[in-house]
RNA sequence: GCGCCCGUAGCUCAUCUGGAUAGAGCACCGGCCUUCUAAGCCGGGGGUAACAGGUUCGAGUCCUGUCGGGCGUACCA
């Protein structure tokens, strides 16, 4: 519990007695009528509005400034607020707190410390989140990138809100795809040995297949022309598995879990769950082809499960696999897609509720991430080496680090197009949004060790002396953070918190750069610096939530 | 045709469960280096929130329609 959720439903409850003792009558409404409280943008209008009699000015038949007046008039006094709030527009109640309510919030952040903004609103909720998911056929490219960046934040704000968080990754290892995989890796093995033969059509052509049929033609000199193709295939699995592995490792990203596709076959899971459709009643054979009632929960069409040669389409095992994620007992899952595979939300949606199982409707959450558009010097950058025909998430890390990268694939809301500038990642100014973040904390770092003393004995300074409109916006600032991680584990959305990293940085810079920290008046100076090393909590939490590090030195 | 997402300043984007005069940065214009980092600061111009309706005391935000852009819409994975 932080101070400023403290403050804000103190002053909820102060106005609520204030409201009932003003109009006994809303007390006996079912449910009797509840103050909101809410923070004004605009900072002349106080820490906290209260819009009430707005809402009540039908209802009791009065003018809305009438009625806000009664409530002013009828408020207890209280050492919270700063003054008599005043009714301002149309009937707005604004609120200031008194300055010791105000700066409650630095001991709180200095109390709570690492875990400052954390919670246990999830209560220990088993939550998956399942994301890449990329098929072992190639190197991670961009796309894989942000989904990465997406869904590891998603999993440290979930954590941070008192979910059991697992993380997982999807390998789609059997099927066509892998299939075109041990093909291309042959026509290589084939070119290698000067054999004539025609490159497979839709085959991947990246410089990397030409890597594997090398190694794989080196370990395996019997077969250096790929006869085996079981063997051929399960090397190049392999060997593209561990190469994304190292990629993520470089990422820092890691996985709780890695659930194969192919496991769904061997276990049977696919004939299992058709054979429950069909019992619950939810399919009809046509045209030699067995069909889901997709279109009775939802979906636009009816799919095909079972095709007339006899095999399964792709979202029959996606269904089952989404059924183990609830048995395994994930009663939340989260799975982070491209949107180019949005086609399969409704799809997979109807079938967990047409096998009748009691899995709520609506489960998984999902959240797709659009195109990435890589930028250097101003022109489109579409092509890697080594894969041909993308950028790979390796390109990236290596070039503008690891930080950066994953800065830039969470600052902007996933479900819009986002352009990745190279130049700008790797610039040291403060058009660099990680910088700017990054160099705030590296700043406060730097103050603390010119002044040389020892910023745990600022824990219990007198916090009264900070006076000036910098400050409070800061402190402002300061207390949003609860919220602001809530907020964006509720809505899933990382961006907010880079968004308001990004606010906190600027108002940090402003404020250094009007105000010096190092005066002579100590206990001014000594509310300066307790001030901002808890800007500089907030901030290395702020950036721990982003897997971004939060550098001492820059 | 149908479905999903998007449309806010010249550009990139914010605007929290509907609130008060829609905000930042870049770019542009004008000032500031004897300073704890000029890797910076201060000031200025710039808007019919695609368009048209509706709900509401109040709409960029919710609903409907139109236009524009992206993606999807296989007995492909």
């Amino acid at each position: 519990m932080s101070a400023i959720t403290d403050n804000k439903s103190a002053v909820a409850e102060l106005f609520q007695t204030a409201l009932f003792s003003a109009f006994p009558a809303l007390k006996d409404e079912t449910p009797p009528f509840e103050i909101a409280v809410e923070k004004p943008k605009n900072p002349e209008h106080g820490h906290f509005a209260v819009n009430s009699a707005l809402h009540l000015a039908k209802k009791l038949g009065k003018k809305p400034r009438d009625i806000a007046e009664a409530i002013v008039m009828a408020l207890p006094a209280s050492a919270l607020l700063a003054g008599t709030p005043e009714i301002a527009g149309p009937g707005f109640i604004n609120v200031r707190l008194s300055r010791a309510a105000e700066t409650r919030i630095v001991d709180a952040i200095t109390r709570a410390g690492d875990q400052f903004g954390s919670s246990e609103i999830g209560k220990h909720e088993k939550v998956m989140v399942e994301f890449v998911s990329a098929n072992p056929t190639g190197p991670l490219h961009v796309g894989h990138g942000r989904g990465a960046a997406i869904g590891d934040t998603l999993a440290r704000l979930l954590t941070s809100q008192g979910y059991e968080v697992s993380r997982e990754f999807y390998y789609n290892d059997a099927g066509a795809q892998i299939e075109n995989l041990a093909t291309s890796v042959i026509a290589r093995l084939s070119e290698r040995a000067g054999v004539a033969c025609e490159f497979p059509e839709g085959g991947y052509r990246g410089d990397y297949i030409k890597e594997i049929a090398e190694r794989y033609a080196l370990e395996n000199p019997t077969d250096s022309l790929g006869q085996s193709r079981d063997a051929v295939r399960s090397f190049a699995v392999a060997a593209l598995r561990h190469e994304q592995d190292l990629d993520l490792k470089a990422f820092e990203v890691a996985f709780d879990m890695h659930y194969l596709e192919s496991s769904i076959y061997t276990e049977g899971l696919v004939e299992k769950t058709v054979n429950h459709l069909v019992a619950k009643g939810h399919t009809y054979e046509e045209g030699g082809a067995l069909w889901l009632k997709s279109t009775d929960y939802g979906d636009d069409k009816d799919r095909v499960m079972r095709k007339s040669d006899g095999t399964y389409t792709y979202f029959v095992p996606d269904i089952a696999y989404h059924v183990t994620k609830w048995q395994r007992g994930f009663t939340r899952a989260i799975t982070e897609l491209g949107a180019d595979h949005h086609g399969s939300l409704m799809r997979v949606k109807a079938g967990l509720q047409a096998m009748e199982m009691g899995v709520p409707v609506g489960y998984p959450d999902y959240v797709l991430h659009q195109m990435i558009t890589v930028m250097r010097g101003g022109v489109e950058v579409k092509i890697s080496k080594r894969a041909g025909s993308y950028v790979t998430l390796r390109d990236l890390i290596d070039e503008v680090g690891r930080d950066a990268t994953r800065y830039f694939f969470i600052m902007r809301k996933s479900d819009s197009q986002l352009t990745f500038d190279i130049d700008l990642a790797k610039s040291h100014s403060e058009d660099n949004p990680v910088y700017y973040v990054q160099y705030a904390h590296a700043r406060i770092c730097r103050v603390l060790e010119q002044w040389g003393g020892d910023s745990a004995s600022l824990a219990d300074v007198d916090l009264t002396p900070l006076a000036s409109t910098y400050e409070s916006e800061l402190l402002r600032s300061l207390a949003d953070f609860p919220e602001t991680l809530s907020l964006a584990t509720r809505e899933l959305s990382p961006h907010i918190v880079a968004n308001y990293l990004g606010e906190l940085a600027a108002k940090l810079h402003t404020y250094y750069n009007a105000e010096r920290f190092l005066i002579d008046d100590e206990a001014l100076k000594l509310a300066r610096l307790a001030l901002i090393v808890a800007v500089r909590q907030v901030i290395k939490n702020g950036l721990g939530v982003l897997g971004v590090s939060a550098p001492e030195k820059m």
